[in-house]
DNA sequence: GTCTACCACATTGGATACATTCTTGTCTTT
DNA sequence: AAAGACAAGAATGTATCCAATGTGGTAGAC
């Protein structure tokens, strides 16, 4: 009854390096995610689990794990209508993106008003940081000269840097699963959003005054504002060249 | 090379049911989640898998998909300082509690800001729906014979309400993944909101009469106010009695 | 010629086997 | 006696295997 085979049976599970040993699911979601973020798995594009493994190298486990990940996220979604789960990448609509900038909009304002509590000195250093940042948005909108890979890092740092200021575990989590996800957005109109960028930037401005002055309420609303506003400006743009991944 | 064993070739992998095909992570995820909010499983207490699975019936890939799930949710956390990823009950923290609440606060607030712009007729809907519930609220505030779990359900409904009616499916699924864990605390000092239930109901009346109204901004303040000071609240109450996973 | 039924295939969900890593306990040495 | 090192065991991460289900295509019948 009892085999012998405890410690010597090993021959069918041969395989390369495994890397680490769990960085599978972190590459994977990483690896996903990008190929979502710059279309090249495109909206509304049906995702098959065993491509995605053999093209990324590895079995299927991690990448499914990684697929539920960005399915909480709001990357891929599930085709509904059939019984079984077939994911889709989520459809890049004009309805979305407004629903997408506003949740931002209110979880960033809820994290500013922290930030515009936080004592004088912090502030100050905030303040500074923003500034700096800010300015060179400005100096790109004067001249046209910045890619636009440039004015997402720079928007997007001036962003964070506003949250990360105060936000505790929790808020700082939902942020960073919410956020990244305008990135998908920003890079399917880019062009269109650069000419409107002197507007961000005064609002910008508004931000940082409020965050000097230490008024949480005016911090909240800057921001709103400025999330708001983008949300209307990306709006325009998605009517001019039609919604991706619908039809 | 052609092996015959297509149709008849069953005999290493025999099971019981194995109920459907895909319910085996819906129902991971949600028999967990109750064991964490029931407290079965105590905050902080380190999670394994295998337990997890031999306790409910089932192998540790559902179990596992079931507890990342849960980990985006915030029911459990990594413990950061070893390298190995080892899960552990989220702690129920005085500062966690105050970041929770003000999340949900502005999410709901979004919603009900939204909520409040709907037509009048489908506005005057919600609100009757909205008066009938605090007033069973009310009335088990006044008698002191509700039982919690009542309260919670009306309460949660009442919330649920003014979100859904106008919430896309993007901030919908939002606060269906994070207003739920505010149950744990409800559940964990249950006894001392109860007596607090009054201040609660009253602010549910400003929040339908700003509803009827139609004016965004003061069913956004009405709402967040609610949690706001619900936080509060809760704070004394942990105070009082001590927080739960952290030493 | 078209519609329906059945069969083969593709794909997902779940289970198990295996390799790696972390923990813990004991033994030895200073 | 205390501290460190080594060994045994436990737990996680990944790969592969099997089962179940939906889908599409083909063939047959009306």
């Amino acid at each position: 009854m009892a085999n012998v085979t405890s410690k010597t049976g090993r021959k069918p599970h041969a395989k390369k390096a495994a890397a680490q040993h769990g960085a599978g699911l972190q590459t994977a979601f990483q690896q996903v995610r990008e190929l979502i973020v710059h279309g090249k798995l495109s909206p509304g594009m049906w995702i098959v689990e065993a491509d995605l493994a053999q093209r990324l190298g590895m079995s299927r486990t991690p990448v499914r794990g990684a697929l539920q990940w960005l399915q909480r996220e709001g990357y891929v979604i599930e085709q509904k209508n059939v019984s079984k789960s077939r994911m889709i990448v989520a459809p890049l609509t004009k309805e979305d993106s407004s629903e997408l900038y506003a949740i931002v909009g209110h979880l960033e304002g809820l994290a500013g008003r922290r930030t515009a509590q936080l004592p004088k000195e912090k502030r100050m250093e905030i303040v500074r940081q923003l500034r700096k940042l800010n300015t060179g948005l400005k100096s790109i909108s004067r001249d046209q000269t910045g890619r636009a890979g440039d004015i997402f890092d720079l928007d997007t740092t001036f962003h964070s840097t506003v949250v990360k200021a105060s936000a505790g575990p929790r808020l700082m989590a939902l942020y960073n699963a919410v956020k990244p996800q305008t990135e998908r957005y920003w890079r399917l109109y880019a062009s269109s959003i650069i000419n409107d960028l002197h507007n961000s930037v005064t609002e910008h401005e508004e931000i940082i005054d409020a965050i000097q002055e230490g008024d949480p309420d005016r911090v909240e609303a800057a921001l709103q504002l400025n999330w708001s506003n983008g949300s209307q400006r990306l709006g325009k743009v998605i009517d001019l060249f039609g919604e991706r991944g619908t039809w």
